[in-house]
DNA sequence: CTGAAAGCGCTAACAC
DNA sequence: GTGTTAGCGCTTTCAG
């Protein structure tokens, strides 16, 4: 079980070459039904298992897939991990994890780890401090399979899997003007990130068709994507100390949402009394909040799916892959209490 | 950066053989300083970097070690593999993550595939389900590396690092009592499970202590773990309806307290009103739950990084490792109002 | 101090 | 239908 049998025991047992047990062993046609009975017989009885890393080396392929993610911890990745492993485990596949804490740095560097292990593959949701993407232009290049989830690069042309994010947002905001609000702020991950962008655009339509005036001052970024607690603190009291007061937020990232919540009731703000709030989020508590709260969730665990099923294809493809497509889920909206008008 | 060089490619340009240049890299003494230096920097150059699966195959280690846990969309399981994550990445292992549904078959079929995978050690948490530790038992007199984390098997002699179940049960119950309650159930996790027994002894001496009789109608399992909704909701259900219903609610697992919550409250309970709460659990919400909770929490990233550190310790000792430690860390108690009289 | 060669487990020409 | 052999990238005797 553990100190392995190999091809070659089963060839001096069996009295015959190592390319005999092989071919039998890969079911190949020029073998005698005799043999190959005997080997595949002997090969079950002592429980062979072919070395992986033998395999490897010889194939030039490692049977992994490398993932790029903020970081574990949060319940959106955790969901979108889950689905990843359940397609690669099934599909012979392992899985290196690899978190960004949203720096550059550390993306660029488990990357460059990822790839001196041979992966077969990338799975990437970018950092939120991410601007420069050539590293995956440069890989994609030499037609090295990567496929984008939830935060993927704009301007790189490959696989994509991402949620609706416009959609969502719309709703989300939508929600909160049919409660009544009119003077509902934004607040969202950095702007490097196209999700920001999808979303705040999202945010401005549900405004626009409800005629409200977008206000350059309700709109705030984290840079940090919510982990640096200051800045998260710091733009909530910009936003709070403003004049004229937003009455909600519309918030346009998982991890964003809940220290918000958070934030405003340590600080003592009434949700949604004197603040209202909905957002992105993949928590499956929020509903026991108090206030419960009304979010946009993403089918995570899907995703991740799509995004597995789409890289191990491009990375068994025989022919180097050019049609790349980007496929859009729905986000859900749950419409709680916390995006009610008191 | 992708198709990389090898060690022929520098020798070949350096016109000296392999070996000199393995040499050079390995920092081996019976070389020239000059032929070293060239090669170094040549090798620097063109950013060379050796082929993990090449080193694999020559040193027979994967230079990965395998982790079994329950599941990762999971507060404490994904901050556990944060931990571990952390520690591997520094020591140059990468982290194959298989997960248990709380399935012994899963568990034994991931160990399996593990083990095909040649990985160098394991890290496992056993499921609920599991009473079979034989095969853990056959790999360890074999003095394969695996170290338990947070649900340990008893009988095997091996490194572990759990938290403090029976002091952690203990406060948490107490401070029920301290509130005034003495009808106070204990709802947890299979009872296949060491955590769920030293979590009961807790419980037992926090009543023995105020003299407090415990009542074997008020004791709940669930054997699944808490994956099967249908049994949550069963055995609260049978509690809810006992004659003399209890007054509060000890919870020994971070799953069953979240799903507790959601179910009393779907069910119309007011907690702490009608049914006071406590319980383990690693979710940082809790705190904006309506009540918040009062929950014994473990430090799951430590566990998860100290539980690696012996592990890689263990796979990289020169001499079969005999003497194993079992390292109890200490748990946070944090009340808040869900364990109030009302 | 350096090169040649074997071998880790496996596959795939190439012989016979 | 089966055996022999080279080679994937690297380390490590063994010669010299």
């Amino acid at each position: 079980m553990f100190e392995s049998v190999t091809i070659k025991d089963i060839a001096k047992a069996l009295g015959v070459s190592t390319s005999t047990v092989s071919r039998a062993l890969n079911g190949s046609y020029e073998i005698g039904t005799e043999t190959k009975k005997l080997v595949l017989e002997y090969a079950e009885k002592i429980n062979y298992r072919p070395n992986p890393i033998a395999l490897s080396l010889k194939e030039q392929k490692s049977h992994s897939i490398g993932v790029v993610v903020c970081e574990v911890a949060n319940d959106y990745f955790s969901q979108a991990i889950n689905g990843i492993e359940s397609i690669a485990y099934n599909r012979g596949y392992h899985v290196i994890i690899t978190q960004t804490h949203e720096s550059f740095d550390r993306e660029s560097a488990n990357v460059k780890h990822l790839l001196s292990r041979h992966v077969d593959g990338l799975l990437v949701s970018l950092a939120a401090q991410t601007t420069d993407t050539s590293q995956y232009k440069y890989l994609l290049d030499k037609g090295f399979p990567i496929v984008f989830f939830d935060r993927a690069a704009p301007d790189l042309n490959t696989h994509k899997v991402v949620a609706d994010n416009f959609q969502g947002s719309f709703n989300g905001t939508e929600t909160l003007i049919n409660s009544g609000f009119a003077k509902i702020a934004h607040l969202t991950n950095s702007n490097n990130l196209l999700i920001s962008h999808e979303r705040f655009d999202g945010y401005k339509a549900a405004l626009d068709k409800h005629g409200i005036e977008l206000r350059p001052e309700y709109i705030k970024h984290c840079n940090h994507g919510g982990m640096i607690q200051d800045e998260v603190e710091l733009v909530l009291k910009e936003l709070m100390a403003l004049d004229d007061r937003p009455e909600a937020i519309f918030i346009g990232s998982d991890r964003l949402t809940i220290s918000s919540m958070s934030i405003l009731k340590k600080w003592g703000f009434k949700v949604p009394g004197d603040i209202a709030i909905a957002g992105f989020t993949n928590s499956d508590v929020v509903e026991l909040f108090d206030p419960p709260l009304t979010v946009i969730r993403q089918p995570a665990f899907q995703i991740g799916q799509m995004a597995t099923e789409m890289l191990i294809k491009t990375i068994e493809s025989k022919w180097p892959v050019e049609e790349f497509t980007t496929e859009k889920v729905d986000t859900q909206l749950i419409v709680r209490s916390s995006s009610n008008k008191a």
